[in-house]
DNA sequence: CGCAATTTGTTCGTATGTATT
DNA sequence: GAATACATACGAACAAATTGC
């Protein structure tokens, strides 16, 4: 058998890294985006090893790595249960950007762009962007996640008709930071973030493919540009079982 | 009725403020600590007036402020709802203090000891304090809250004997900044904190007088010295429907 | 209870690539 | 370069434990 160069499998033979690590770290991210559902159980190793191309020993030596860190533990007969579950880490800071915050951590992260529009501002977004209540503002509604798994669910307010262009940049781009240059704004800063933890409503639990009964990291922030403008209000909902959030001080 | 100077009773006629806006800013803290319940409704109009000892129409224009506010709705013949509940701000950031976070958002601010000892430090705990695993340290258990209303349920780890007597400071103060100069810590700076939301467990719906199900805001910090030691390991759970953490970068 | 199906655990054998001597 | 040792990977077969019927 020759080495392995199909597209669409990262996997490589001959790339200085043995091939059971390789997998030990794919495994590693499922279970962190929690790919292999509540059950608390992995696939058998013989699906493993099919959905990775590679022969059950393979995964074997890949799965006796993770039990040896704590994150599994076989048991004969029954199968290989999930012990923990680091989540994945949101790092928040004056730094934060909003779709380059999981980077490293998983596999195929991708932001979409769930629709857009214009509203007046209301009370609490006239205040925190710091402009008259009734202003007409630009909202763009996203949804991020790993592999084909949500993890987070956003709706954003840009402060008047110069951002109308923000959500086709999003759409093209996949990226806040990327559309803002677009329009002008080569840097922000973040000035606020506020934390609540709240059960998930009905629409969230399907949205963010969670169970019922879920709970959720709400997130609201306040970027700013250079100057000290407001330019941006994002209230952001992280599935809480799949995301930690950081606070670098 | 003399003016009213008993202790214990923060009212003060011609104090330059109102008196139904003393009472209606007190009214505003204990719905926010969550004072009246889940119910969603106040109490009587009567009873306030007679808790606070003012007249039913003091505690009417305090009530009348609150509606203006849209935080309380009274309706004719029902009583009086409570339509949102602003949680306390606990601020995070280098210059978080844990004793300090929430002054001046309710009256009666207290932390009290749980209990203390020794371990020796894990894994993950001794990554965090960048010591060797098997250290002994000193941990310290604490509860803070408003009013009699639990808030935070804290676990503290120390690292060795040098900080052996923290525990008998912060009993004899109440503040963890305190009992940390004691021991010669006059300044230090928190490095980091992860966030993660959660079901609470029985003990701890037990401790924070929870509702079952209720849902915790789980913070894990570190703290330094100003020459960069570690000093301090917390993991802080806070009744999630009761605080809100707001991190200003 | 027994029985079959499923799943992990173990032991052979074989082949290949990498590092050391 | 050659010999050696070691880690890696695949294949097949069987043993042992668990689960559901």
């Amino acid at each position: 058998m020759g080495p392995k160069t199909a597209s669409g499998n990262l996997l490589e033979r001959r790339a200085g890294v043995a091939l059971w690590r390789q997998i030990a770290d794919r495994i590693r991210q499922a279970i962190n985006i929690g790919e292999f559902g509540d059950s608390g159980m992995m696939p058998p190793e013989m699906q493993l090893a099919e959905r990775f191309g590679v022969n059950r020993h393979t995964v074997r030596s890949a799965l006796a790595a993770l039990a040896s860190e704590g994150l599994v533990q076989a048991v004969q007969g029954r199968g290989t249960m999930i012990l923990r579950r680091d989540r994945l880490s949101y790092p928040i800071g004056k730094r934060t950007r909003f779709s380059e915050g999981l980077q490293g951590q998983a596999e195929r992260i991708a932001f979409q762009c769930l629709g857009h529009g214009r509203t007046v501002a209301g009370a609490e977004i006239a205040e925190a962007l710091d402009i008259p209540p009734g202003t007409e503002c630009i909202t763009l509604e996203t949804l991020g996640g790993a592999d084909g798994i949500p993890l987070s669910r956003a709706s954003h307010v840009f402060p008047g008709p110069d951002f109308a262009a923000i959500p086709a940049h999003f759409e093209r781009f996949g990226s806040i930071t990327r559309a803002l240059a677009e329009v002008g704004i080569a840097d922000y800063t973040r000035l606020s973030t506020d934390v609540i933890a709240r059960h998930a409503l009905p629409d969230e639990v399907a949205e963010l493919k969670l169970s019922p009964g879920a709970i959720l990291l709400e997130t609201v922030a306040v970027n700013a540009d250079g100057e000290g403008r407001r330019i941006q209000y994002s209230r952001t909902r992280f599935a809480a079982d799949r995301i930690k959030l950081r606070i670098e001080s």
